[in-house]
This record gives structure tokens, C-alpha cells and sequence, in this order.
RNA sequence: GGUCCCAUCGUCUAGCGGUUAGGACACCGGCCUCUCACGCCGGUAACGCGGGUUCGAUUCCCGCUGGGAUCGCCA
């Protein structure tokens, strides 16, 4: 397709405060971005609150909160403004009326006074008629004008539905689309509140803030043909489509919460690295050759539409987490600096403020250990936490009486051996396990985990010099006691 | 059931008529090693089925099967 940059491009990012910021909407939106992002376009971030039953400010802000978070910026939208706006649905209904009215008025639409109950019992009789029957919306207001409109009555409004022929559009990902007009039935534009139905203030709202593109997931697919009908009822010009494949469970059902974690926050509580997390959703139904690894400028730099797949996926945590193990030990997708700047939250939450000297000391350690910040963050307890623990395990097979034996001659070398470093410690213990026919093994097991309380850890001689000359005596003599004491 | 969509290792995918069907995650070996990782080397594992088209189909067409979306005064 050709590419054309500038103002002409606009995308949006649509979602309902109807709940947190789900990964499977992040991927839309994300796909969003990077399309304008790529071409210099203008990338709107738009509220659909209509459903007043279940929209919140709660959950609005929540979803501009991790929208931030994830670094996905908008240019116009809540909080920036834009020459757009409003951009709530709920503060737009002056503008789907009068639309809707323009529809009634030029006869492609029209006021269906039917109530749910009637409807409701017109649906029932059909299945016991015809179980299999197709409901379809039997058009009992469709020819009747002004004159036959009760008064007071509430009433919605309902599109006239062509009653043959296809609506096409043409989808940027699944090709040229054909649907069969009298598959779809009148369906309702607006509420008997006023409020606009999802394809409506969709439409309206698309073409009013100038749209270029749609893009959002395959389930919205079946809307399209609807929507489709409304821009050429409305006389809009019809913007691109492009739609995305669906993120499933790993039983292929849709993604919930039996999966593990579905929100934006969940993700951010567990560690994980914005960037990290926009690479898997990026590679999900996209793909750019044999790359897996991406930053964020990478994808910007190369992503496109033609490279998204058609086939639903299964959403899978183990790659998730492997793609942000990428981000974070690899330097330059994650540079000193920003590790350290987004993993001392992490851990001042968990051990109260720690020296920033000290973090930045262990970091190197710990970056090819962690495959998050919260990983890493338990893997410096040792350093941090205000009391050692011991794992059961390691401490019943290292601290016992036998195997403690070397831990005094080790706390003597320590205690006073000069310089007090990394290097120079190991070369001295190695040294005097050479000297004594001593496996290195021997020493250092129990004495890790007389340091570290585990089994494991980063280097020993690493450890001691992080702990420092005092503790590191201190805990090898505590390690020597706890083993020979029972 | 109607309409629509999809179909390559367990998972994400490359492939766009001729390949020993490639990569990544996961898994299994091995090397490295003070432990755990990292790193390196190697391995197991896929074209759903049946018809066409073609000299030749994973690739194009049709059918089947299987999976999914949707059928609201939700979005």
C-alpha cells in the first residue's frame, strides 16, 4: 500500500471504562500507535462511555494510567486535549442526534416505538416455533412516518437495512470483505434514552475526529458491514479497516482471568518492563521475518500491516516472559540507567529505601538472573532485607555439622584479607583450596549459604564484597553456629 | 442454526509452486562452572483430511473436518 505521511493519517485507540486495560486491547491499541507513529500521523485515544450501566471514572483513569505506563502517548485525547474533541462519547450525544435526526429526517432511518418486551416475546414465539430460526427484527415501524408516532411514547431508532445486495469493504489484513445485506437486520442506532449504540457514536465519532484507519480486533469484524451502512447512510466518506486476529486462552477460549494475569496493572505489579511487553504483543499476529526481538523503535521502524497473520492465537505467558528476559539483560534495549531507574521502585517497595550505591553495585549480578524487576527484586534479599532467611532446603544440606567445617577458616581469611574485593577474595580462597586439596565446591556451598540463605546466587565472592567485610564475618560465623549447634 | 473469519512443530511464527519445511519459546541432552543463571553446542517436534489445477503442491481452487467471531435499547 502506499505510504503517505503527514496530517492525513489518523488512528484512534477506542476503549469502554468498563473494566482495567486488557493485553488483548493494549495489542489493538498498540498496532494503532505504531501506525502513526511509523507514517507521522496523529494517534487519538478516544473514551467510549456510553454504556453508562458499567463505565467509571475509576476505570477511565486506570486505563490512562497504564495507557502512560506503557508509553503508548496520545496526541489527542483525555487530559491533552486536541482540536477533536470532546473525546467521551458521553459528551458528544448533541452530535449523534443531530445526525440521527438528519437519518430520520432523509427517511434512511426511522423511530421504532417496539419495546424490549415486545420484541423479547416475538423472538421467544419464533424459537418455539422454529428453534433454529434467525431473529431478525421484523420491521413493525419501518413504513410508518410522523403521523402514526404515539405521543410520549419512548422510542429508539433503527437504520433501514437495505434489503438486498453486499455491503464490501476492503480490510487492510483479511483482504476484500463481502456481506450479504439480508443477513443483517434494522438495527437500533440509538437508545430510547438518547444515548448512541456502539456502531453509531463509533461511526460519528471516527469520521467527525477525521479517522483514516480503523483498526481494532477481529471481533468487531461483524460490525464493520453495519458500520459501513451508516457512513453511506450518513454520506461520510468510508476510512481504511484493518482488523487483528484475537488473543485466546491457552484452551482457546477468549483470554480471562482463569489464564493468569489479563490487566496492564497485573503485569506491571509482576515486573514486567513496558517495552518487554509491547514486543510479545507486537510479534502476536505480526511478524517480520524471523525477528523476535524488537524495541520499541524497531517496531516503529517496521511494522505493518502486511505483515499481520489472519489466525487466532493462544496467548502464551512462558514467551511473554522469555521476550521481557530479553529486554532486560540485554543493554541496549535496557540501558544501566533505565533498569536502575525502573527497578528501584521495586525493590524500595519491598525492603524500604535502599542505598542506590548498593543497587547499582548489584544490578550486573542480577540482570542475567531476573526475567522481571520483581524477580529481581527477591533475588537481592540477601542484600536488602533486614533479616536473613535461610531456604529449609539449602540450609539442611549445606549447614550441617560436617559440612560447616571450612566455614571458620574461611570468616579468618576474610576477616583479614586485603583489599577487600571480588577478584583479589577468590584468588586467595582459591589459592588456599588448592594449597589443602580442597574441592572449591566444599568451601563455597555452605558458605553461600550462609551469606545468602539459598542455594543459590549470584557469585560468592560477588556477594561478599556486596555485604561488605563486617557481615560477610558476621554471617559465616552465624552460618558455622547454626550448623553445629543441633 | 444464519452470516463471517481462520487452519505449518505443544505455543508464536518464516514460507508467498521445486526447501534436508527455517527461527523463537517451552522441553530434553551436553559444554562452561563455587551454586543458580547467562553463554555456547546438540536433540525431540509441524504442513488437519479428500479431491482437483500443475511436470511438480505446505504454497492456487473446491469440498469436508476442526476451531473462532457474531446474531442485544453491551462494546
Amino acid at each position: 500500500m502506499a505510504i503517505t505521511m503527514g496530517d492525513s493519517v489518523r488512528l484512534r485507540f477506542a476503549p469502554s471504562p468498563t473494566g482495567y486495560l486488557h493485553i488483548g486491547g493494549v495489542r489493538t491499541a498498540l498496532f494503532n500507535w505504531l501506525w502513526a507513529r511509523r507514517l507521522g500521523g496523529t494517534f487519538v485515544l478516544r473514551i467510549e462511555d456510553t454504556d453508562e450501566a458499567r463505565s467509571t471514572e475509576e476505570n477511565t483513569q486506570v486505563i490512562l494510567r497504564d495507557m502512560r505506563w506503557l508509553g503508548l502517548n496520545w496526541d489527542e485525547g483525555p487530559e491533552v486535549g486536541g482540536d477533536h474533541g470532546p473525546y467521551f462519547q458521553t459528551q458528544r450525544r448533541d452530535l449523534y442526534q443531530k445526525y440521527v435526526d438528519q437519518l430520520v429526517e432523509s427517511g434512511k432511518a426511522y423511530r421504532c416505538y417496539a419495546t424490549k418486551d415486545e420484541l423479547q416475546k416475538a423472538r421467544d414465539e419464533l424459537k418455539a416455533k422454529d428453534p433454529k430460526a434467525q431473529f431478525k427484527y421484523p420491521g413493525w415501524w419501518r413504513d410508518k412516518g410522523p403521523a402514526d408516532w404515539p405521543k410520549d411514547q419512548p422510542y429508539v431508532i433503527r437504520l433501514k437495512v437495505p434489503e438486498s445486495g453486499d455491503v464490501t469493504y476492503e480490510d487492510l489484513v483479511f483482504g476484500q470483505q463481502r456481506f450479504p445485506a439480508d443477513a443483517m437486520q434494522d438495527f437500533v442506532l440509538i437508545r430510547s434514552t438518547g444515548m448512541p449504540l456502539y456502531n453509531l457514536g463509533c461511526v460519528i465519532d471516527d469520521h467527525t475526529m477525521g479517522i483514516s484507519l480503523v483498526a481494532r480486533g477481529r471481533d468487531h469484524m461483524i460490525n464493520t458491514p453495519l458500520q459501513v451502512l451508516i457512513y453511506q447512510a450518513l454520506g461520510f466518506d468510508v476510512p481504511q479497516f484493518a482488523h487483528l486476529p484475537m488473543m485466546l486462552g491457552k484452551k482457546n477460549e477468549k483470554l480471562s482471568k482463569r489464564h493468569g494475569a489479563v490487566s496492564v496493572a497485573e503485569y506491571r505489579k509482576a515486573g514486567f518492563k513496558p517495552d518487554g511487553l509491547l514486543n510479545y504483543l507486537a510479534r502476536f499476529g505480526w511478524s517480520h521475518g524471523d525477528q523476535e526481538v524488537f524495541s520499541l523503535d524497531d517496531l516503529i521502524q517496521t511494522f505493518d500491516w502486511a505483515g499481520c497473520n489472519r489466525s487466532d492465537g493462544r496467548f502464551d505467558p512462558n514467551k511473554l516472559l522469555a521476550i521481557n528476559f530479553e529486554h532486560l539483560k540485554e543493554d541496549h534495549l535496557t540501558d544501566e540507567a533505565t533498569y536502575l531507574k525502573q527497578w528501584a521502585p521495586y525493590v524500595n517497595e519491598a525492603y524500604g529505601e535502599v542505598d542506590e550505591a548498593r543497587l547499582a553495585k548489584v544490578m550486573p549480578l542480577i540482570r542475567p538472573r531476573a526475567k522481571t524487576y520483581l524477580e529481581a527484586t527477591e533475588r537481592v534479599d540477601w542484600l536488602f532485607a533486614t533479616e536473613l532467611v535461610f531456604e529449609d532446603k539449602s540450609k539442611n544440606k549445606f549447614l550441617t555439622a560436617d559440612k560447616a567445617e571450612h566455614l571458620l577458616p574461611l570468616r579468618d581469611l576474610v576477616q583479614a584479607h586485603e583489599p577487600f574485593e571480588a577478584t583479589s577474595l577468590e584468588e586467595a580462597v582459591k589459592a588456599w583450596a588448592e594449597r589443602d586439596d580442597i574441592k572449591l565446591g566444599a568451601i563455597a556451598q555452605p558458605a553461600r549459604v550462609a551469606l545468602t540463605g539459598k542455594g543459590a546466587s549470584p557469585g560468592l565472592f560477588d556477594v561478599m564484597e556486596l555485604l561488605g567485610r563486617e557481615t560477610t564475618v558476621a554471617r559465616l560465623a552465624a552460618g558455622h553456629a547454626l550448623a553445629t549447634e543441633g
